[in-house]
DNA sequence: GGAGGACTGGACGATTTCGTCCAGTTTGTG
DNA sequence: CACAAACTGGACGAAATCGTCCAGTCCTCC
């Protein structure tokens, strides 16, 4: 797990060794996502990929070693489709605009309600090498949150009081609970609502200017 | 699954029987909590258990048959935890002690932080059977929850434009997030942040007396 | 005390899965 | 060209796993 050597994985690798490398663990990641870690074999991995065996283990020692690239690649990709628009959060509209473009993702690509990370993180935190590689994982992600959360703080929005860290923490987990509750019923509602409130509880932190003061209906 | 017969699953059954019947679904539970379903063996719950093989197939016709009977036992479970407490749901007070009976609950005895029923759905939403029951858990423990709000409603506290169901299951996704954040960091503070979140959350739908609107701090 | 359920203990077979191995072909690159 | 990597294809073994079966003992209730 440790990078030790110089390139320990990467013995010689040709271009076309590389993409059907990768081709691998794409594979792999599908089948794992939508069956589970556990319930996806090699066999299937194979089959799916269109290659033959001994073309898997000539890229990976053991099943073990597939679930970990698998695991670095969900990195990658929540990297790479969660970086771009968290980093433009500096309001509290770049939030919402956030959430919305997770929920149409979900939407137009017709993937299941699932998150790929809290998915493998269920199932692979009893395995402790898994678990802390997801954990870093959901670390970033929060990371990334709290970042655009500090920039609101910054720029006056958030309320200086507001702990960011705390808040992307907060919305982590209502997006992790509305995944698996969208996920089990069948029903984007769960999710919406789960996301909705975390923005809720976010926008409590913003900072009231007395306009915003209006009077009580009471 | 449905209930055909008038007994179907106890041709003659003794109180002893019936014991090791649920002896054996117990410790599949336990297995099955901690390991994964699909990593759980048979051989392991015969072990486990300290029966022999003959016994567990003498009760069940396969595997599918006790992960049946391991989510019904985590409906009974999660039911016989849950509505005791939120049966008592009249306020916000109400609810700050069911949150709090949820985290020291998990602190004194040290199981995992892992919710029992989350998990399930997680492994097994692929499988509609199981899925479906799982939905109805998540519903029947929402309505737990959503029929304590109602009581607040109805005694003033929660504002009448509030919706109880949405906010149940607000209220649940935060939990299962906080649960999935919490396991995977080995770290409570997730299921905390989570758990305050969703009260928060509440309480922004507590109807605020004049009293409660101090001065802003501005 | 007798019938039938509860239970042991392990042999057994079928199948799946992981992982190995290798002989031979194709592709790519210095 | 020559060498190495990429790849096929499938045989193979070991182990795990599911599920069956049965002979015989123990317990319990009518």
């Amino acid at each position: 797990m440790a990078v030790r050597g110089p390139r320990k994985d990467s013995p010689r690798l040709t271009a076309r060794g590389a993409a059907t490398r990768e081709r691998i663990v794409a594979t792999a990641a599908d089948l794992m996502f939508r069956q589970g870690v556990t319930a996806t074999t090699l066999d299937q991995v194979v089959d799916a990929c269109g290659i033959s065996k001994s073309q898997l283990y000539h890229y990976f020692p053991d099943k073990d070693a597939l679930i970990t690239e698998v695991i670095a690649m969900r990195e990658r990709r929540m990297v790479s489709s969660q970086k771009p628009q968290l980093d433009q959060v500096r309001s509290m509209r770049d939030l919402e605009r956030w959430r919305d473009s997770l929920v149409t993702g979900h939407r137009e690509r017709d993937v299941p309600y699932r998150c790929p990370i809290g998915s493998l993180a269920n199932e692979l935190s009893c395995y402790d090498d898994a678990r802390q590689s997801l954990a870093a994982i959901f670390s970033r992600w929060q990371g990334l949150l709290a970042d655009g959360l500090v920039r609101m703080r910054e720029s006056g929005e958030l309320d200086p009081g507001a702990d960011p860290a705390e808040l992307a923490v907060a919305v982590i987990a209502a997006l992790q609970g509305g995944y698996l509750l969208a996920e089990t019923m069948q029903d984007e509602q769960p999710f919406l609502v789960a996301l909705d409130m975390a923005l809720d509880h976010v926008k409590a932190h913003v900072r009231t200017p007395v306009a915003n003061l209006t009077q009580p209906d009471t």
